[in-house]
DNA sequence: GCCGTTTTCGGCCCGACTGTTTTCAGTCG
C-alpha cells in the first residue's frame, strides 16, 4: 500500500468521524496523520519492512502506528470497514458543499434522509430544508449555489495562474487613495506548487474605498461576503479571493497569520501560550496590552523566533531550524548560472538552436545544455544518433561565434519500456550532458519503473534523471516509483537528480528535494524549455527548490562553470567528452 | 488520537461573518 494510499484511508476516517461529530482533537488528529503520510517521501512499506519506529513521526503515535503496520501488512484496516457501514458514502460529499459542515450535513442526513447530491437538490427546491431547526431561506440558497459552484471551487490553479491574478489584484488595489501597504498572502506567498485561492492583505485606515474597488476588478463573478475587515468574492474563473483590511500596527501579525500555514499557526500560537502570550491576527498580545504586530520580525521576536521565511512555514522542519539556528539561506533565482535541459525545433521547440543560446545568453546564464528528445519519442520527432551528431557539429559551429557561454551537447534520452536507454552507449559517451527521462510505460509496476530509473543512473554516460516522477499537476498522476531507491541510487553513482521548472511538473517536489540534500544528492532545477520564453519558468523551479530549504549550494547549476565542470567530470567516472573550448 | 521546559491527564489556536437566533451555533480560514 502507498503512502498516499494510506494518507487516503486516514483522511476518509476524519471525514466520517467528523460527520458522525466526534472530539475534534480526535478529527485532527487523523487528519494531521494523513497529512505527514502523504507528503513524505520515503516508503512506509519500506520503513515497515525495516521494522521503523513509526510512532517517530510527527502526529503518528502509537495507534497509528499500529494501524499503519496494519495497512501495509494486510491492505485494510477494519476500523474503516465499521465506520462505512455506518454512514453512505455519498453523504460524505454534503459536507464538500461550501457553507455545509458535518453539523447541518448531518442534519440533512438524520432529518430528510439527503444521501447525496441530486436528493439536496430537489430538497432545496421543494423548500424542505428550510423549515429545519438552524436553517432558512437563505441557507437554502446558498446550498443551491454552492451545489453549482461545488465543483469548479474544489479545483486549485497552478501557482503560476495564480500568481497572474495576484499581479493584476495588487496593482488594481494600489491605486486606491490611503492604502499604505498591500500583500498577497496565503498558500500563494509560501510558494506552493497549487493555489486553492489568495488571500489579499491591505494596510488602510478606511476599508470601504477598497472593498468598492475590490468589488470592481474585472474578474469578479460573485461578492461572497462582505463586513467591516473582510470580504470574499469569487472569480468567474471560480477562484475565490478574501481580503482583508487591517491597521498598520496589526500588518505583520495578519500577514503571518494569512500566509499560514494553518499548521505553522497552530505552533506559532502554543508558542505564544507557553511564554504567557496570545498571538492574533492583530498582534502579540499580553493580557490585553499591545506587544508587537507591524512587522513580521517583529511578531516572530517575541516567539524566540527568527523570521522564517514563507516557503518553509510548513510546520515541518521550520522550528526545529530557527530553535537551533540552522535556518536555510534559501536558493534564490539570481544564483542560477545554468539551465541544463531545453528543446529546438529540431524535436518539438519552436526555435531554433541559434535562437535558444542567444535567449539564454541575454538572460545572463553561463552554461546551458541543447537536450532534444531522442528518436522513441515519435510524437516529438525525436533524434536518431546520427541526427543528435549533426546537431552536435552545429553546437561546434556555435561555441565559435558565442562568447561568454558555455553550450553543452546534450540529449535527453528516452529510458525504454523494456529497460534501457533510446542511443546507443557509443554515441552518448560523446555528449558532455545526459538527461534521461521515462516517458513510455507509466503504467508499470511501481517496482518496474524504478527498475528502469536506477539502471539509467547506473550508465555511465547519465547525469540526471528528468522529471523523476512523470506529474502532471491537476492533469496526470505521478507513475508508480520509489524515489527513495532514485535517491540512494544517484548517491551511490554520484549522480544529479531533476527538479523541473515548468509550472505543470515541479518535480522532484519539496519533499523529495529535502530527502536529496539529506543523501547528498545535487539537485538540477532545468527549464525544460520549448522555446526562448520557456527560459523564463526557472523561477518556479527555484520557489519549488526553496520550499524544500535548499541552498545554492545543494544545487549543481548554481556552480560557476569550473566548479560544475568538475562536478560533472566526477559524475561521469572520470571522463568528459569536451564542453571544454 | 497525540503529546509533555507547567502536564502521563487534560489540554489541544483564534476570530470574522452569516443566518437564525434573541444570545449563539456553524462554518471557514
Amino acid at each position: 500500500m502507498t503512502n498516499a494510499e494510506i494518507a487516503a484511508v486516514f483522511d476518509e476516517i476524519a471525514d466520517i468521524l467528523e460527520f458522525q461529530g466526534e472530539n475534534p482533537f480526535r478529527v485532527r488528529a487523523y487528519r494531521n496523520a494523513a497529512r505527514t503520510v502523504g507528503e513524505m517521501a520515503e516508503s512506509l512499506e519500506h520503513l515497515v519492512a525495516q521494522g521503523a519506529d513509526l510512532t517517530q513521526l510527527p502526529g503518528i503515535g502509537k495507534d497509528l502506528a499500529e494501524k499503519i503496520k496494519t495497512l501495509v501488512e494486510t491492505g485494510r484496516l477494519e476500523q474503516l470497514d465499521k465506520l462505512r457501514a455506518q454512514v453512505p458514502e455519498s453523504v460524505l460529499q454534503l459536507m464538500h458543499i461550501p457553507g455545509l459542515g458535518p453539523r447541518k450535513a448531518a442534519a440533512l442526513y438524520k432529518q430528510l434522509g439527503i444521501t447525496n447530491l441530486e436528493q439536496l437538490r430537489r430538497a432545496c427546491q421543494e423548500h424542505r430544508v428550510q423549515k429545519l431547526r438552524g436553517f432558512g431561506a437563505k441557507t437554502e440558497e446558498a446550498i443551491l449555489r454552492g451545489l453549482q459552484v461545488a465543483e469548479v471551487a474544489s479545483k486549485r490553479i497552478l501557482w503560476a495562474e495564480a500568481d497572474q491574478f495576484a499581479q493584476e489584484i495588487k496593482a488594481h488595489l494600489a491605486q486606491v487613495p490611503g492604502v499604505e501597504q498591500l500583500e498577497v498572502a496565503g498558500s500563494y506567498r509560501r510558494g506552493k506548487e497549487t493555489v486553492g485561492d489568495l488571500d489579499v492583505l491591505v494596510v488602510a485606515e478606511d476599508s470601504d474605498p477598497v472593498m468598492d474597488r475590490f468589488a470592481q476588478y474585472h474578474a469578479v463573478a460573485e461578492v461572497l461576503l462582505r463586513g467591516e475587515t473582510k470580504m470574499s468574492v469569487r472569480l468567474h474563473s471560480g477562484l475565490q479571493v478574501d481580503l482583508r483590511v487591517v491597521h498598520h500596527q496589526s500588518f505583520g501579525a495578519a500577514l503571518v497569520y494569512f500566509t499560514g500555514s494553518k499548521q505553522h499557526n497552530v505552533v506559532l500560537r502554543s508558542r505564544a501560550k507557553q511564554r504567557g502570550l496570545k498571538i492574533n491576527e492583530y498582534g502579540v498580545y499580553r493580557g490585553s496590552e499591545y506587544i508587537a504586530g507591524r512587522t513580521e520580525e517583529e511578531v516572530y521576536a517575541t516567539l524566540d523566533l527568527p523570521w522564517i521565511p514563507p516557503e518553509l512555514r510548513e510546520a515541518r522542519w521550520e522550528f526545529d531550524w530557527a530553535d537551533s539556528g540552522r535556518l536555510p539561506k534559501l536558493l534564490e533565482l539570481k544564483d542560477i548560472r545554468g539551465d541544463l535541459h531545453m528543446h529546438t525545433n529540431a524535436t518539438d521547440g519552436k526555435a531554433t538552436l541559434e535562437e535558444m543560446v542567444q535567449a539564454a545568453k541575454q538572460r545572463g546564464l553561463k552554461y546551458i545544455a541543447i537536450t532534444d528528445h531522442s528518436k522513441r519519442v515519435t510524437m516529438a520527432g525525436g533524434l536518431k544518433a546520427e541526427e543528435l551528431l549533426a546537431q552536435w557539429e552545429q553546437i561546434d559551429q556555435l561555441r565559435k561565434r558565442f562568447r561568454g557561454i558555455h553550450i553543452l551537447k546534450g540529449v535527453e534520452v528516452d529510458i525504454l519500456e523494456r529497460g534501457g536507454l533510446d542511443i546507443d552507449d557509443q554515441t552518448l559517451a560523446q555528449a558532455d550532458w545526459v538527461v534521461a527521462s521515462l516517458h513510455y510505460g507509466q503504467n508499470q509496476s511501481e517496482d518496474r519503473i524504478t527498475g528502469r530509473i536506477v539502471d539509467a543512473l547506473a550508465h555511465p554516460a547519465v547525469c540526471a534523471i528528468g522529471h523523476p516522477t512523470g506529474r502532471l499537476l491537476g492533469r496526470r498522476e505521478r507513475y508508480a516509483v520509489d524515489i527513495q531507491r532514485v535517491i540512494e541510487a544517484a548517491a551511490e553513482h554520484g549522480k544529479f537528480l531533476e527538479l523541473n521548472a515548468n509550472p505543470l511538473r515541479l518535480d522532484l517536489d519539496d519533499m523529495h528535494c529535502a530527502l536529496a540534500r539529506e543523501h547528498g544528492v545535487l539537485i538540477v532545477i532545468s527549464t525544460d524549455a520549448h522555446s526562448t520564453e520557456g527560459l523564463n519558468v526557472m523561477r518556479y523551479g527555484v520557489l519549488q527548490a526553496r520550499r524544500g530549504g535548499l541552498e545554492a549550494r545543494h544545487v549543481l547549476n548554481t556552480r560557476p562553470w569550473s566548479q560544475f565542470e568538475k562536478l560533472l567530470w566526477r559524475a561521469r567516472g572520470g571522463k568528459l567528452s569536451t564542453g571544454k573550448k
